[in-house]
RNA sequence: GUGAGUGUAGCUCAGCCGGUUAGAGCAUCUGACUGUGGCUCAGAGGGUCGGGGGUUCGAAUCCCCUCACUCACCCCA
């Protein structure tokens, strides 16, 4: 085969593509009721937007992002991610000054340069939620009880909410250094990942799997002993409202995030029935980003949905088509020609007509009417042009009803 | 970037101790039934056996290289 989709890019195809839709339509229906309002933004941005707010040494930056020269000659990026571009688009617009808070959705396709792997993609697809201007936890509790909502609506279930808050620019120094005390006498029982990590991003050594850093990190200070009063609070408050909102959650302060923007809230859903790859949803507070971006100091909150990661934890059921309500088997050119008139004045109706176009035996034009699942048929031969009358056959019962050729008439007898 | 596994028809796969023209099921198309589908039966189309090289009288089968896909590490939605 010659052509083909490029590495970790796929075509969504029917009937997959009905799932995809019926998510989209969820989203869009819950959104409606929190006062979220959709934004579309480019898919291309400065290359300097994503490092400024992912971070230099986050691995996304580091190694998968598109990056690429335009005929310019400047920096251009594919997005690995949506708040980055959101925020631009926040501060450029001066979005700020609209009423408090400001809630905002997209779906649209991110690309990372990774190497693919199940429910892994270069290109994938997010649903994302922005709210901003408010600090207060009663936002962020609302936030994740309105991504439960979605999920669930969805079709999801058996889902873990995890949460844990990873502090602010003034107390979280003070936990790595405590982190890093801790773990240096210890470095040696660590994977050689963990040893690299210790420099570049020691609380990812927390989030390691390997069963002996699982236990040379045993006994390490929890971030949330290290939060200061305001980050406590805040984080106290949340725990109460989701509580409160009935969001069945876990707390887990091994929780990282890869992003270097996050404060505070940081949240992750997964669910047990995808591989290695099993966060469905995550999300966090990220209250210094608007003022990093030239804007005021702005507080905001946020939440992408993984679509290829719930896609596949979507019941098949939802795959089921829809079917033409009548195909037509036109006997001669001339009846061929009549057919083509009468689907286009049925489907002024908004029926879902279906016509043979190449002549062929009825036998023939029968047997694609049957796989195309049509729930009528009617045959259009000398005779029924002749007495302007049809049998429409419905191809679930057998049943056969005699109508005149007549629009009104037909659609009643279609719909019967 | 690292490791492992898999590549034969549109799909799922058999064939792989080398041996004529490479098979099955499903799907597609046609006919049996000149104007009525599904069931049944008969038939047809569809293959560079991932690609290249080697061993051999002979390679889908054995060896080497390569490419692609998949899963996992890493990382993350």
């Amino acid at each position: 085969m010659k052509y083909k989709t490029l590495k970790g890019l796929q075509d969504i195809l029917p009937p997959d593509i009905l799932i995809w839709q019926h998510i989209e339509t969820i989203s869009r229906d819950i959104f409606k009721i929190y006062g979220y309002q959709e934004i579309r933004l480019p898919i291309l941005e400065s290359t300097d937007i994503f490092i400024r707010s992912i971070g230099e040494t986050s691995d996304i930056v580091e190694k998968e992002m598109y990056t690429f020269q335009d005929k310019g000659g400047r920096s251009i990026t594919l997005r690995p991610e949506g708040t980055a571009s959101f925020v631009r688009a926040y501060v450029e617009h001066h979005l700020y000054n609209n009423a408090v808070p400001q809630k905002y959705y997209y779906m649209g396709p991110m690309f990372r340069y990774e190497r693919p792997q199940a429910y892994r993609y270069r290109q994938f697809y997010q649903i994302g939620a922005e709210a901003m201007g408010i600090e207060d936890p009663k936002l962020d509790a609302e936030l994740i009880s309105m991504l439960a909502r979605i999920l669930n609506g969805a079709g999801l279930e058996n889902l873990n909410f995890e949460i844990t808050s990873i502090g602010c620019k003034h107390c979280r120094p003070a936990y790595k250094n405590a982190l890093k005390n801790f773990l240096q006498s210890k470095l040696n029982g660590f994977c050689g990942d963990c040893q690299r990590r210790f420099e570049i991003n020691p609380l990812r050594i927390l989030d390691c799997k390997v069963p002996d850093c699982i236990a040379s990190r045993h006994g390490s200070p929890p971030v949330i002993d290290y939060l200061c009063e305001e980050c406590k609070g805040h984080f106290d408050g949340l725990k109460h409202y989701l509580k409160m909102l009935r969001v069945p959650h876990t707390i887990n302060p091994n929780l990282v995030r890869g992003l270097d923007y996050y404060t505070k809230t940081a949240f992750e859903v997964t669910s047990e029935s995808l591989g290695s790859q099993k966060a469905v949803a995550a999300g966090g507070r990220y209250d210094g980003l608007v003022n990093e971006f030239g804007g005021p100091p702005a507080p905001g909150i946020g939440f992408a949905i993984g679509m290829e990661r719930i896609v596949p934890l979507i019941k098949d059921s939802l795959k089921k088509s829809e079917y033409p309500d009548l195909f037509i088997c036109p006997i001669g050119p001339e009846e061929s020609e009549e057919a083509l008139i009468l689907a286009e004045q049925l489907r002024e109706n908004g029926l879902w007509i279906e016509i043979n176009y190449d002549k062929s035996s009825l036998k023939s034009q029968m047997r694609k009417a049957g796989r195309l699942g049509a729930r009528n048929v009617i045959v259009l031969g000398e005779d029924e042009l002749k007495k302007r009358e049809v049998v429409v056959k419905d191809m679930m019962s057998g049943t056969e009803v005699k109508t005149s050729i007549d629009i009104q008439e037909l659609i009643k007898a279609i719909k019967a």
